[in-house]
RNA sequence: GCGGAUGUGGUGAAAUUGGUAGACACGCUAGACUUAGGAUCUAGUGCCGAGAGGUGUGCGGGUUCGAGUCCCUCCAUCCGCACCA
C-alpha cells in the first residue's frame, strides 16, 4: 500500500531545492521586500532542541506566506558564533575554540536542513568569521571617530568636534560627554597627541573608561554575575570582589531620550516596550549638592525625583564604594567603616538590590549641613545605595521613601514628617499627591507645584538645578576573553590609536592557552609579534568585543554579505531597508535589542544606513519546557515502584531518559541497560505489568534527560508533521510543555489530507468537475480564516482549520480539482515538503507551487440565510432555535414568545426586558 | 527587591470588538472492521446528578441584560535584572 511516505518525499524535496537553489534570493526592485528575521543561535554542543525551531517554523512560515503573496522575502539565517562556552571547552581541552565553534555550526545546519525552511544559506553569516568581523572593527571604529552633538541631536564625526577646539577651544561645547577642566583654542593646539586624546576620551562614543568588574583572583578572571553564586565562583568556588578595570564602553547614554521616544513607532509588544523603558529608566528630578561640615570645599552630590520632600531629609547615604568615604570619615567610625565597604565589595550588585530585609549601614561620623535649615544631618554609607546609579549618594527622606524609613527606625535616626496630615507611623508615604507641610517655603503647596518651587530654589540658592536622570548606564564594551572579536586598537604611552582600514581585520592571534597570564592580564596578552598578523605602538589592545557586538548589526550584513568594500552597499540597504518581522526570545528584551537599536541608531546619523530603527515587528516566542519522566525507587532499595502505587512505599523520584518511555510507561528492558546500576533493578508493576512513570515540567536540560531533539521526531514523523505540531502546540509567544503524545493526531491529520488526493498506488484521484456548494464554502471558510489568522500571527488557529477543513472535505467526498488544488496551496507555508509532492501529483510542473497565488477569499460563498439563535433567560444559554436572519427584532420576538420552551423558561413571568442582538444573541431578562 | 508574563477539562488549547465556554487535537471508554497497524471508521467524554437540573475559566469582590474577556484585591508559577547569548 502506497501511504503518505514522508522520509521519501521529504529527502526527494530537500534535494530539489537545493539543486535549484530555490530558496535564493535577489534584489528586484519590481517588487515589493519583506525582510523576515531570526534572532540567530549560538551554536552550543549539544545541538538543536525542539525549543530552537520554533520560532524558525515561525518565520518560515510566514515567509512562504508572504512569497506566496507576491513579496520579495529576505530569509536569512547564521550565527552568533562567539561565546563563553566555546571557549571554556578550549580551556579544558586545549582545542582551539574555531574548531568546537565550527564543528557545532555543521551540526546546526544538518538539523535546520531537515527541517524544510526556505533559507537563502548563500547569505549565511557568522560573527566568528574574520571576514564578518573585519566589519565589527570597522564600525568600532566609527564609533571611536564620534561623537554625539547636542544641538543637533545626532552623532558626528569627532573632526567636527577638534574643529571645535581649535576655533573656539572648550568654549561653547553643546556635546554629551564627561567633564574636563575648560581649555582654549590656543591651549588646545599646543596640548600634545595625548592631552588631546585625554580630552577627546570624553566625547567619543567608544571610550575607555574606569568601570567596575566582578574579579576573581584565583581564576584570574572577570566573571559574569550568572558565573557567581553568594559571593563565590561557580566554577571552583573561589572569592570574587569588586575591581576597577579600564574597559572600553560605549556612549549609550547619550541616545536614552531618541531609544525611549522611538519606542513609540515601533510594532512590538506593551510588555517588550515597557522593559526597554524601565531598562532606560528615565526619572526627572533635581540634583542637589550638600556641603560636608569641617571639611571645606567638600560637596556630597545627590540626585532626587522629590525635591519638594527636601525638608524632610534627616541624612544621607553614600554608596560603600564612593569616592568621598575614606575622605571623611571621622577616626572613631573608620575601622567600621572599612570593615563595611570589605563587606560590601563581596556582594553583587544582585544581591544588594534584593536583600531589602536585611538593612546595614554604618555612620562615617561626619555631617553635612543642609542647604536650607542650615541643620547638621548624618552621613551614613549603606549598600542599597548604589554608585553606578545616579551619583551614588542619596538624601534620605524617611518619611517619604520606605527604604529610607526601614534605615532610619533601624538605626535610630529622626524622622521629620513634610505631609500634611498623613499618618506615617507605620510606614512611609510615598504618593505623589498631597500638600507639603514644615517645609517653610513649600508649605501648603500641593507636591507638584512643590517640586517646582523647590527647583526654583535650589538653583536661586545655587547649590543644584533641576535635572533628568537615567537609569541606563554607559556599556561596557570589553571582555577579557579570548573567544571575541579583537579591537582594532594599539598603544602607545597607554594611549589607544586606531588601525588603517587596510589592514583589518585584525584577526585573533593563536596563543598557547585560552587562560589569562600570571599577572592578571586577558588572554590575548600571551601573543608575541609573531601571533600578530598585524602589530603596531608598544601592544595591542587585549580586550576582545562582547558577545552583542556582532550581533548588534548582523542584520544589515545578510543584505549584502560578501561584499569586501563596504559593511554594506548603499544600494542593497536602500532595497531591503530594516527588518519587517523579527521573531526571537524576550529574554534579548533590554540586551541585544537595545544595543541593536543603538547601534542602529548611529549609523544613521553618520550617513551609512537610511533607517533609525533596526526592527519595525517584533515577535518574542515562548520557551519550550521539557517534559521530564521520573521512576520511584523504594529507598534503600533497587526496586522501582510504578506511580500509581507509591504511596504505599517510601520512596525517592529519579529523572529517568524519556527516550526509554513511551507515553509514560517504561520500558523495563532498556531502563536496565540504560546504566549499571539499573542492571539488577526489580520492579513493583500495574496489574496489566506496566510500569507507569511520574512527570513533570521543568527547562530542557541534559542533566535532567528530557532533552527531546527535533532529530528523532524527524525520523519518526516527517519534518512537516514537526511544523505543524509545533505551531499546533499553542500561541507562538507563550511558553509551554513540550509533550510528544500529540503529534500522532496532526501526523493522522496529514495523512487523512493526503488521502483526498490518492488512492492507494499512490495515484492522482482528483476530478475535473464543478465543486459542490459545500466544498466551496469549506474552502473559502478556510481561506478567510487562514489569512485572518497568518496576519495576526496566530499560527496554532491555524492548525485547527487545515484539520476542519480537511474533514470536512472527507465527509463531503470530495475530489474536485478546482477545490484540493487551492488547498495544497494553502497549506504549502506549514507542510513544504508534502505540498510540493500533491501539487507536482495533481499534474502540475515540479516545484512551481511557489510561482502560484495564495488563495483569495470569496464572500459569496459564505452568504447565509438563517441563524441558529442561542436563547438565554438572565444570561443563561437554555435552547437554541433557527431563524431567517432576514427577520427582525420584534417579529422574532414574537415568534419567540410563542414558542413552548420560551413559555417553560418564562415560567409564567413577564420579562422585565428583551435583548436581541440580530445574528448573536437574544437574552430575557426576568 | 525591581520589572515583565501567565493561570480555562485528565493534557496542549480555542473563543479576533463583552454575546452559545471547552472549537481542533491528545488521552480515555465502548463498538465495528481485519493484509493485526503507530491503520481506519462509529458513538461518548468539563464536574456533580439516575434524571430534571445544578455548577463551572487561579481566589474574593465589582460594573453589565450578559464577563474567560472590563475594573479592584489577593494567591500561585515562570522569565529578565547590565561579562550567558
Amino acid at each position: 500500500m502506497m501511504e503518505y511516505n514522508f522520509r521519501e518525499i521529504e529527502k526527494k524535496w530537500i534535494k530539489f531545492w537545493s539543486e535549484n537553489k530555490s530558496y535564493r534570493t535577489v534584489e528586484d526592485s519590481s517588487k515589493k521586500k519583506y525582510y523576515v528575521l531570526d534572532m540567530f543561535p549560538y551554536p552550543s554542543g549539544a545541538g538543536l532542541h525542539v525549543g530552537h525551531p520554533l520560532g524558525y517554523i515561525a518565520s518560515d512560515v510566514i515567509a512562504r506566506y508572504k512569497k506566496l503573496s507576491g513579496f520579495n522575502v529576505l530569509h536569512p539565517m547564521g550565527y552568533d558564533s562567539f561565546g563563553l562556552p566555546a571557549e571554556q571547552y578550549a580551556i579544558q581541552t586545549g582545542q582551539h575554540p574555531a574548531i568546537t565553534t565550527n564543528r557545532n555550526i555543521d551540526r546546526y545546519r544538518e538539523q535546520l536542513d531537515q527541517m524544510g525552511f526556505c533559507y537563502d544559506w548563500e547569505r549565511e553569516v557568522k560573527t566568528s568569521s574574520p571576514k564578518y568581523y573585519k566589519w565589527t572593527q570597522w564600525i568600532f571604529k566609527q564609533l571611536f571617530n564620534a561623537y554625539y552633538d547636542l544641538d543637533s541631536n545626532r552623532t558626528k564625526n569627532i573632526d567636527q568636534l577638534v574643529d571645535h577646539f581649535e576655533k573656539n577651544g572648550s568654549d561653547g561645547i553643546k556635546a554629551y560627554g564627561d567633564e574636563h577642566d575648560k581649555f582654549t583654542s590656543y591651549e588646545w593646539k599646543n596640548f600634545n597627541i595625548e592631552e588631546k586624546e585625554q580630552i577627546l576620551q570624553c566625547y567619543r562614543i567608544a571610550y575607555l573608561s574606569e568601570s567596575q568588574v566582578n574579579w576573581c583572583p584565583k581564576l584570574g578572571t572577570v566573571l559574569a554575575n550568572d558565573e557567581i553564586s553568594n559571593g563565590l565562583s561557580i566554577r571552583g568556588g573561589y572569592p570574587v570582589e569588586q575591581k576597577v578595570m579600564r574597559q572600553w564602553s560605549m556612549r549609550i547614554k547619550a541616545y536614552a531620550e531618541r531609544l525611549l521616544n522611538d519606542l513609540d513607532g515601533l510594532d512590538w509588544t506593551d510588555s517588550l516596550k515597557e522593559q526597554q523603558k524601565n531598562w532606560i529608566g528615565k526619572s526627572v528630578g533635581a540634583a542637589v549638592s550638600f556641603e560636608v561640615a569641617n571639611h571645606k570645599g567638600e560637596y556630597i552630590e545627590v540626585f532626587t525625583t522629590r525635591p519638594d520632600t527636601i525638608f524632610g531629609v534627616t541624612f544621607l547615604v553614600l554608596a560603600p564604594e564612593h569616592e568621598l568615604v575614606m575622605k571623611i570619615v571621622n577616626d572613631s567610625q573608620s575601622e567600621a567603616v572599612k570593615n563595611y565597604v570589605k563587606e560590601t565589595s563581596s556582594k553583587s550588585e544582585r544581591d544588594r538590590q534584593s536583600d531589602v530585609k536585611n538593612i546595614t549601614g554604618e555612620f562615617t561620623g561626619a555631617f553635612a549641613i543642609h542647604p536650607f535649615t542650615g541643620n547638621q544631618i548624618p552621613i551614613w554609607i549603606g549598600d542599597y545605595v548604589l554608585s553606578s546609579y545616579g551619583t551614588g549618594a542619596v538624601m534620605s527622606v524617611p518619611c517619604g521613601d520606605q527604604r529610607d524609613y526601614l534605615f532610619a527606625k533601624r538605626f535610630d535616626i529622626d524622622i521629620v514628617n513634610v505631609f500634611k496630615d498623613v499618618d506615617i507611623s507605620k510606614s512611609a508615604y510615598e504618593d505623589k499627591t498631597g500638600t507639603i507641610a514644615c517645609s517653610d517655603f513649600l508649605n501648603d503647596l500641593q507636591i507638584n507645584q512643590a517640586i517646582k518651587a523647590a527647583i526654583n530654589a535650589i538653583e536661586q540658592k545655587g547649590i543644584g538645578k533641576g535635572k533628568t536622570n537615567y537609569r541606563l548606564r554607559d556599556a561596557v564594551f570589553s571582555r577579557q576573553r579570548y573567544w571575541g572579536e579583537p579591537f582594532p586598537v594599539y598603544f602607545k604611552n597607554e594611549t589607544p590609536y586606531l588601525i588603517d582600514d587596510q589592514n583589518l581585520p585584525i584577526e585573533l592571534p593563536e596563543v598557547d592557552k585560552y587562560l589569562p597570564t600570571e599577572d592578571g592580564e586577558p588572554p590575548l596578552a600571551r601573543a608575541d609579534k609573531k601571533q600578530w598578523k598585524h602589530m603596531e605602538g608598544d601592544r595591542m589592545d587585549f580586550n576582545t568585543m562582547p558577545g552583542w557586538a556582532g550581533s548588534s548589526w548582523y542584520f544589515l550584513r545578510y543584505m549584502d554579505p560578501h561584499n569586501e568594500k563596504e559593511f554594506v552597499s548603499k544600494e542593497k540597504v536602500d532595497y531591503w531597508q530594516n527588518v519587517d518581522l523579527y521573531i526571537g526570545g524576550s529574554e534579548h528584551a533590554t540586551g541585544h535589542l537595545l544595543y541593536s537599536r543603538f547601534w542602529t541608531k548611529c549609523l544613521y546619523d553618520l550617513n551609512f544606513i537610511p533607517f533609525n530603527e533596526p526592527f519595525k515587528k517584533l515577535i518574542n516566542q515562548g520557551m519550550i519546557l521539557g517534559r521530564s519522566n521520573f521512576v520511584y525507587r523504594i529507598n534503600g532499595t533497587n526496586c522501582y515502584v510504578s506511580k500509581t502505587k507509591i504511596k504505599e512505599h517510601d520512596t525517592t523520584p529519579i529523572h529517568v531518559d524519556i527516550s526509554i518511555v513511551k507515553n509514560d510507561i517504561l520500558d523495563q528492558q532498556k531502563f536496565k541497560e540504560w546504566m549499571p546500576e539499573f542492571k539488577d533493578a526489580t520492579f513493583i508493576l500495574e496489574e496489566n505489568g506496566d510500569y507507569i512513570c511520574g512527570f513533570e515540567v521543568e527547562k530542557m536540560s541534559k542533566s535532567k534527560y528530557n532533552v527531546q531533539t527535533p532529530d528523532e521526531l524527524v525520523i519518526d514523523f516527517g519534518a512537516d508533521t514537526l511544523r505543524l505540531y509545533e505551531m499546533f502546540l499553542g500561541p507562538i509567544e507563550q511558553s509551554k510543555p513540550w509533550d510528544t503524545k500529540g503529534i500522532s493526531g496532526v501526523h493522522n491529520f496529514l495523512r487523512k489530507c493526503w488521502r483526498l488526493y490518492c488512492d492507494a498506488d499512490g495515484n492522482s484521484i482528483l476530478i475535473d468537475k464543478e465543486s459542490s456548494k459545500e466544498s466551496m464554502k469549506t474552502l473559502h471558510k478556510a481561506i478567510k480564516r487562514i489569512r485572518e489568522d497568518l496576519d495576526r500571527f496566530s499560527l496554532n488557529t491555524c492548525v485547527s482549520t487545515y484539520m476542519i477543513a480537511v474533514n470536512e472535505f472527507t465527509d463531503q467526498k470530495c475530489r474536485n480539482r478546482d477545490v484540493l488544488e487551492q488547498f495544497v496551496i494553502l497549506l504549502a507555508p506549514y507542510a513544504p515538503h508534502f505540498c510540493e509532492e500533491l501539487w507536482e501529483k495533481i499534474g502540475n510542473q515540479s516545484g512551481t507551487l511557489y510561482q502560484s497565488r495564495f488563495p483569495v477569499f470569496n464572500q459569496e460563498y459564505l452568504i447565509e440565510n438563517t441563524y441558529e439563535y442561542p436563547v438565554s433567560f438572565n444570561g443563561k444559554m437554555r435552547f437554541k432555535v433557527e431563524f431567517p436572519l432576514s427577520l427582525k427584532k420584534d417579529e422574532l420576538q414574537k415568534e419567540l414568545e410563542k414558542m413552548d420552551q420560551t413559555i417553560k423558561w418564562l415560567d409564567g413571568k413577564e420579562p422585565k426586558k428583551v435583548i436581541i442582538v440580530p445574528g448573536k444573541i437574544v437574552n430575557f431578562v426576568i
